[in-house]
DNA sequence: CAGTGGTCTAGACCACAAG
DNA sequence: TTGTGGTCTAGACCACTGA
């Protein structure tokens, strides 16, 4: 006795830690500010590093923080709106395209790739890397498959590899009239490859975004973009290019 | 000396794990099968539990696995693909609405919310709360806000909040023109209430839909939706409801 | 009740960035 | 070299489910 009983349900500390520092963060911190490192916060709240990093990996993920291995603990800025969709009815590689080609080479996609283009299996395809940069900073990643027939004018003369290649790919890809687009949005992990080109560890929370192009009633192209969770936040079928979203989050405990 | 060095750049054990695992689950286990328990698998693979379960979690996040306390962790089937947007130019509420309406409140928004709004801060508006399941599983939970102003017909005889009231809300909205609607996408974690309705914990990752339903050139409704990760897929301006996505995600390492 | 996943601890060492 | 976040361990106890 003596020891007051407030919590009847208790909640768990990570939780009640994050809310604690997201309260922390609207109040005493500004964008860019350096937080004090784990094991001193752990030591200040009484818990050990581990529950802290729980805390701090859910404010990571609500896109409120931004941590970096050998440097620090900062204060992120609210997530950029990135339009998905608008370019709606255009063509990869058209003139509003917020991407930048890469390289293209032709290989056998995977088997779920395959199965939505209708292309027979290990039937290679052309395959174009972009990278998507906002703000100066990597937002996206993006693999655009695109089968043979879906570029019938494309010369045989070029390397079958190589960023000119890749904008042949694209030019051609104009002729098609485009019928329709479909959009998807799902979470996944980066992998490792992705992870390094959106400057983040193998595994980080990424938005996938599948978007089927659909010319002459088939699947022209296939484009798998993988979007830096923690800082984006998709925007779609409205007008306008990129635009700062303004505010704190909706998320509070 | 005598040691085999093949890890020239060690990749983490969980990492590796995630991808043993995950390659186990294409090829020997089928959907809904329940693994061994966490302590033994750790034992299996001769690793603290920690570490099996920071494989587990990534695997979770990708809609592999779903753990459930107190029985265990099950493979997940594919991810169902859930529309938003379709409905497209309509108010929330009509006839091809997939969501379901619980109740309604007269409250004050947060502070993000009033900002999209127009309305003046502290001016309490119309909040519905809805729900979506599909597939007999709660995947969505709603909350749609409706400033005074934008149902200017709706009866003060009824009572300020039930789920008679939300209708009759929902109903008023469709007397005005609809000019478009903005929808945004970002990741968020689950409030303990949306948590609860979702049958999830706290802190489960979810998708969080935005939608600013746009008349007279005002923001007439906001929706804030908050789907589970885990299990949702959204799609995005196609046609057609509610449809299961097929096959094996891309994700691998 | 027994068995599951969820939380928490107090350490240790590693990889990386920057001075 | 120093200090940071990232990984990993071997335990403990708690909250929940279902028999």
């Amino acid at each position: 006795m003596g020891t007051t009983q407030l919590e009847t349900v208790p909640e768990p500390k990570y939780w009640h830690l994050r809310t604690v520092l997201s309260e922390a963060l609207d109040s005493e911190f500004s964008v860019g500010e350096i937080l004090p490192n784990e094991r001193d916060l752990a030591a200040r709240f009484g818990v050990a590093r581990a529950t802290l990093r729980q805390a701090l990996e859910q404010l990571e993920l609500e896109g409120r923080l931004q941590r970096r291995r050998g440097v620090g603990t900062t204060v992120a800025p609210p997530r950029m709106g990135v339009s998905v969709g608008t370019a709606q009815h255009a063509w990869p590689g058209g003139p509003l395209d917020a991407w930048q080609t890469l390289d293209c080479a032709l290989e056998t996609p995977p088997a779920t790739v395959a199965e939505t283009l209708v292309t027979g299996r290990d039937e290679p395809v052309h395959t174009v890397r972009r990278s998507r940069v906002s703000h100066g900073q990597p937002v996206a990643a993006e693999l655009l498959y695109v089968p043979a027939d879906s570029v019938p004018g494309l010369s045989g003369i070029d390397a079958p590899s190589g960023a000119a290649r890749a904008r042949a790919v694209l030019r051609e890809l104009q002729h098609l009239e485009l019928e329709r687009q479909e959009n998807a949005v799902e979470l996944g992990s980066a992998r490792a490859d992705d992870a390094r080109e959106l400057d983040r560890l193998p595994g980080a929370p990424v938005l996938v975004v599948t978007t089927r192009f659909i010319a002459r009633g088939r699947t022209a192209a296939l484009s798998v973009a993988t979007y830096r969770a923690d800082t984006c936040r998709l925007t779609f079928g409205d007008s306008g290019g990129v635009q700062i979203h303004h505010g704190p989050e909706q998320q509070a405990s």
